[in-house]
DNA sequence: AATACGATTTAGGGAAGCCTAAACCGAGGA
DNA sequence: TCCTCGGTTTAGGCTTCCCTAAATCGTATT
């Protein structure tokens, strides 16, 4: 039982909407607008064109969510980019800070045959090169991380899970640290009020920004070893 | 130097016009409109815009043909699509009766960076997986195969160049019988007045109308032998 | 409680490309 | 030569998605 298929537009507006709620629960019109590099007003009759069709439920003045049938397109259109930038990478060697933008344009003509090709060939992977997890076929995805680097204390480790793809300066920045995801990272020390973090990672630290490690998200923290054998 | 990038439906146009070009020489609105699903109508006005553009000379009620700025354009999209198809073909394992449909979509949106690295991947491929000449990156392309196997008499022989991929369902039927480019043909008898041929092909024979044998293009063309034994 | 300001929506238009229906050309047969 | 008929073009319209400018709403502040 294939949705629909909407139009390209249709399927950017879900997938940015999407984003965006996972970000910040509510989804105001500008923030969509900037996201999508459209006017506000015009998003605002597209808006009235998804509540149409019964894709999200619109509020005037209040913002937007999706309803259950245009979460599920969301998720359909963001398993092909996801896939896509796992591909891209793995396949055929993109740098990770350019899967992104290729995979932008890819996933709105991405069949189903060659969808579940794809996926096969590369044995059915759960996340994209920035960690970020690819909605199963089902529907479902991988519930969100809930720690940031930016938020560890000094002597906390853990490991990278994701890095935010929205800057593909910061990606070429992250990669040249080797900050991606599955690396360890052990936080050596934290400057106060939001200062930069010290952090060691493949036996070489490297201070960043704390706004920067705040695009990281981490997981399997560790809290600080009062002794150096830990398991 | 990569010349302006038109819209998908552009491309489109410019790539049919090149095809219909290479087969009939002149190219007039009906065949055009026919071969893109438009009608008649609607191509009148996008060949103005074409040739307001300067990529392709119109004259009223005699059809149009591509300017040379107009077949740069057209073999950038040929070269795409054929890349892609045989990169579906070699790397994804579609098969050659889907590898059209789907090319057609991905390549709009393949940038320079991705075609080059499929092309380096490929070994740096001259043919598409139904054997038609992939566009040098120069604008340079293969001519065109002069004979085809509707037009062989009893006893010649020859090599398969390329199958139209037109018909889906006449791909699949080739593939059956293992008529593939590369594959030796051998025109064991013809029927007259167009009627079917038998042919050799992998130690088998096989009978097929005439019409579809003229689908096929071939090369390497021998002589009826004389004696069983030729080099 | 009034107001100001930013967020949002309405109003009015435009560019692409497509369509149907109707007018128009030109080449071959009467 | 005239006329017919198919191929081609014009006329007028539609849809989708975008825009700017001008209302309008909600709310934080006074």
């Amino acid at each position: 039982m294939p949705s629909a298929d909407h139009t390209e537009s249709v399927q950017d507006y879900l997938k940015t909407i999407y984003d965006i709620q996972r970000e910040q629960g509510r989804v105001a019109t500008t923030v969509l607008a900037e996201r999508l590099g459209n006017s506000p007003a015009s998003v605002t009759g597209m808006v009235k064109k998804l509540a149409a069709l019964n894709l999200v439920e619109h509020e005037r003045y209040q913002g937007v969510i999706l309803t259950p049938a245009g979460e599920k397109i969301a998720l359909e259109v963001i398993r092909h980019h996801r896939l896509i930038e796992r591909y891209l990478a793995e396949a055929l060697g993109v740098p990770w800070d350019r899967v992104h933008a290729e995979a932008e344009k890819w996933e709105h003509v991405l069949s189903e045959d060659l969808e579940d090709r794809i996926d096969a060939l590369l044995g059915y992977p759960t996340t994209d090169p920035h960690g970020a997890p690819i909605p199963r076929r089902d529907g479902t995805i991988a519930p969100p991380y809930t720690s940031r680097l930016a938020d560890l204390a000094t002597g906390q480790s853990a490991t990278v899970a994701e890095v935010s793809d929205h800057d593909p300066a910061m990606l070429r920045y992250f990669g040249e640290l080797g900050l991606r995801p599955g690396v360890d990272v052990r936080v050596v020390s934290v400057a106060p009020f939001g200062g930069p973090m010290t952090v060691r990672l493949d036996d070489a630290e490297h201070t960043l920004g704390r706004e920067a490690a705040g695009y990281v998200s981490v997981c399997d923290v560790k809290p600080a070893a009062t002794d150096a054998a830990d398991q």
